[in-house]
DNA sequence: AACTATTTATAAGA
DNA sequence: TTCTTATAAATAGTT
């Protein structure tokens, strides 16, 4: 769609590449606009460019909505839990459109799935502390090994442990992560 | 870009506007795959139908990971700190009652609220990824110094550490998780 | 699902 | 960056 016809490949010129991640950023963002007005959809687009630097537009809806369906429609997708199964017993086909006549079932109807939603954040949340929690004790169990090995190593008195600065989670990162340092020998 | 020139606004056919939806919705996410590929980008497309369907694709990277990054920006832009005045500046005690007159008002009321707990949210995600990064991190120096320790140890190659079993004594460690160290070893 | 007349997006250049 | 314009690409209406 212009002077020539280019490859879909890396384009490895730098400035090129900036320049037309910037004109077909553009554009995506303004398809996305048409199709949501035109077919009366909710579109959204997130682009994070090579160094990180983050543009999104929702169109139809606001983000936020957009991502919670997309999340409620993974969720159900993994039958997290069996949920997809709970939602059928709670809606079943048959009662379905007897149900969506009033306005009270829709808003019941939202009740249950946002109360999905809920549960799958919960879920969500409890494998991450399942995670912090596994890698915690791996944490001390090799903090245990360590003090072992370091009581019988042949390391002479001349050798010593020194600390270095401070890490941790406490420390203000955004996007910025620290590479650990490697621990080095020096001799 | 077609035999004719469409006016973009709601298709009023709805089976018109279902094959639009259809072939622009296709177009788009192509799109967003060239934008990556050229641009060394990851993009990510979330479409709802008018019906509710949903259609998503991601390209450079995994959707989850898009999102992420997306509420971490969010996060950060509209930082999630004072997020109690932020309330009370939506909703000023003594404006409430005018407020609450209109059902647009409480539309965007629970927008806004909708807006701020996605923020409370994306923090909470935010931290327990650090944290648990954090643990990584501190779990591959662990390891390092582990080995460098084992290499010198008067133990012979016969001899392993038991973990287990041994627990209690070198417990002292009293600071409980604490934030993780360098460590250089000097010689 | 294909086809194709047109419109639209955009690559290169200024 | 913005604009221009030749050309490639997308797509609206049709089959």
């Amino acid at each position: 769609m212009g002077r020539r016809k280019v490859e879909i490949e890396r384009i490895e010129n730098k400035s090129s590449r900036q320049v037309t991640f910037s004109k077909r950023r553009k554009g995506l963002i303004e398809k996305a606009r048409q199709l949501s007005i035109l077919s009366e959809s909710s579109i959204a687009v997130l682009a994070v460019s090579g160094s990180g630097k983050l543009y999104n537009a929702a169109s139809g809806d606001n983000m936020s909505k957009i991502i919670d369906r997309y999340e409620i429609h993974q969720a159900d997708e993994l039958k997290a839990l069996d949920l997809a199964e709970k939602i059928r017993n709670y809606l079943p086909h048959k009662e379905l459109l007897e149900i969506v006549q009033s306005v009270d079932s829709l808003i019941s109807m939202e009740e249950q799935l946002e109360t999905t939603l809920s549960v799958i954040r919960a879920k969500k949340t409890e494998l991450m502390m399942e995670e912090v929690k596994s890698l915690q004790e791996t944490e001390m169990l090799l903090r245990e090994e360590n003090q072992i090995l370091a009581s019988h190593s042949q390391l002479g008195k001349n050798t010593f442990l020194v600390t270095e600065g401070e890490r941790g989670m406490s420390r203000e990162n955004g996007s910025g992560n620290k590479v650990p340092e490697t621990l080095t020998l020096l001799k």
